[in-house]
DNA sequence: CCAAAAGTGTTGGCTCTACACCCATGA
DNA sequence: TCATGGGTGTAGAGCCAACACTTTTGG
């Protein structure tokens, strides 16, 4: 059939997504290790081909539900990677996703398609295939532009979080320590948040709990 | 996998560059009649399919060149769009680049893909093929954040430009009027320029040239 | 009672905005 | 000489950064 005579003529179409949360002062991203043979051996960012049919959002949803990840993230498109070289076996272009979960937990089963799924710190990545580890890198840098102009924390906390924690995310990302007054002041002012029912407790004095207003990405000059 | 030994089921990739100039206040666009029947009669974005072994940004800059474009633009990637009823004939996944132009010029010859190729203000488009309405709206979009906090300035005016037409693009892009002196303070205060050679003449006062003193991509807090 | 984190105000410096007049040229 | 845009300084307001002590709880 002709479509088929030139169809390895053309590109193939995947997506990855680049999955990060924030945890211990840290960003940590989830990954794969994938049973296919381009791959064999390194870690990977969850993902696969695109179907007919199917938009890339939807695309990059079905890859994560079937990486073994917890719950449904928040997702945004990230960059499409499209050098020919970054998949030795074939060109694959990429479209890449970002992908963000308030806490890092994994799902029991690992699936058909990887052998495991598995958080890592940032600063201690292991080998990645393709190129990967630019996806990683890009989507980091992705996430701390946003924090400083857009509400895209709220996709990095619990729903509800004690101003400390929100402090905590905001000063490791930004790799110095903040005024604690004057980052009250200035998150409080500019009325994102609203006090939440209960107190996170533990040694120390009970701290009151917030959550954001709206949970919609929204720009707002934060830094 | 599936998909992958019906490589007929895959989606094809596309690469369109939504090209932007700045004149008489106001962005323009360039636009093609493509003679392929799925956008007859309507005007588009100039783009095609990816060949394999091609980079997207290879591509982008083949597209642009058999558009009847002039000069080399600056290019750099949007977003891609993937929604498969974008267009009704197949499922193309278009990779959108952001091209920008320091004025609106076209070369001669239209080519054999296209009929013709014209200039547009964005408030007056007519009507556009496929989802690139979108697109340019998009891409405006970027160029009106970018401007805030990066040089892309620079890829929109000609190397050396008077103050006032550096002035009349922001006022132009924020919808306000500007202070001049307020604002030829805060750039020069950046040292992001510095004097070129010569005047820029009229019924007037001459007026001292610019230029931009690295023209790659930097961010600089303009506004 | 001790440790550990939560919560809270003020001030000085700096930055930003608002604002008006003279200058150099071409016609 | 007139019209047109080019070029320049200052003062008041508002914003931001720096700074330390008291509170509440658990152990």
């Amino acid at each position: 059939m002709g479509a088929q005579s030139n169809s390895h003529l053309r590109p193939k179409v995947a997506v990855d997504a680049v999955v990060l949360s924030f945890a211990q002062r840290e960003f940590q991203t989830y990954l794969v290790r994938p049973r296919a043979a381009a791959a064999r051996g390194k870690w990977a960012c969850p993902g696969g081909l695109v179907a007919v049919g199917e938009t890339l959002d939807d695309a990059a949803r079905r890859e994560l539900r079937a990486s073994g990840l917890a719950n449904e993230p928040y997702l945004e498109q990230l960059f499409t990677f499209g050098n020919p070289s970054r998949d030795p076996a074939a060109h694959v272009i990429s479209v890449a996703y970002l992908a963000l979960v308030a806490a890092p937990v994994r799902s029991s089963s690992p699936t058909k398609k990887y052998f495991e799924g598995s958080w890592f710190r940032v600063s201690a990545l292991p080998a990645l295939a393709y190129d990967h580890a630019l996806m990683v890198r890009r989507g980091i840098a992705r996430v701390q532009a946003k924090l400083g102009y857009t509400n895209i924390a709220c996709n990095l906390l619990p729903e509800s979080f004690c101003f400390s924690e929100l402090e905590a995310l905001y000063s490791g990302v930004l790799g110095r320590v903040l005024d604690r007054r004057n980052f009250r002041r200035r998150i409080m002012a500019m009325g994102i948040l609203r006090p939440a029912p209960g107190v996170r407790r533990g040694n120390h004095r009970p701290a009151q709990l917030y959550r954001f207003l709206k949970r919609d990405l929204q720009t707002v000059q934060i830094l």
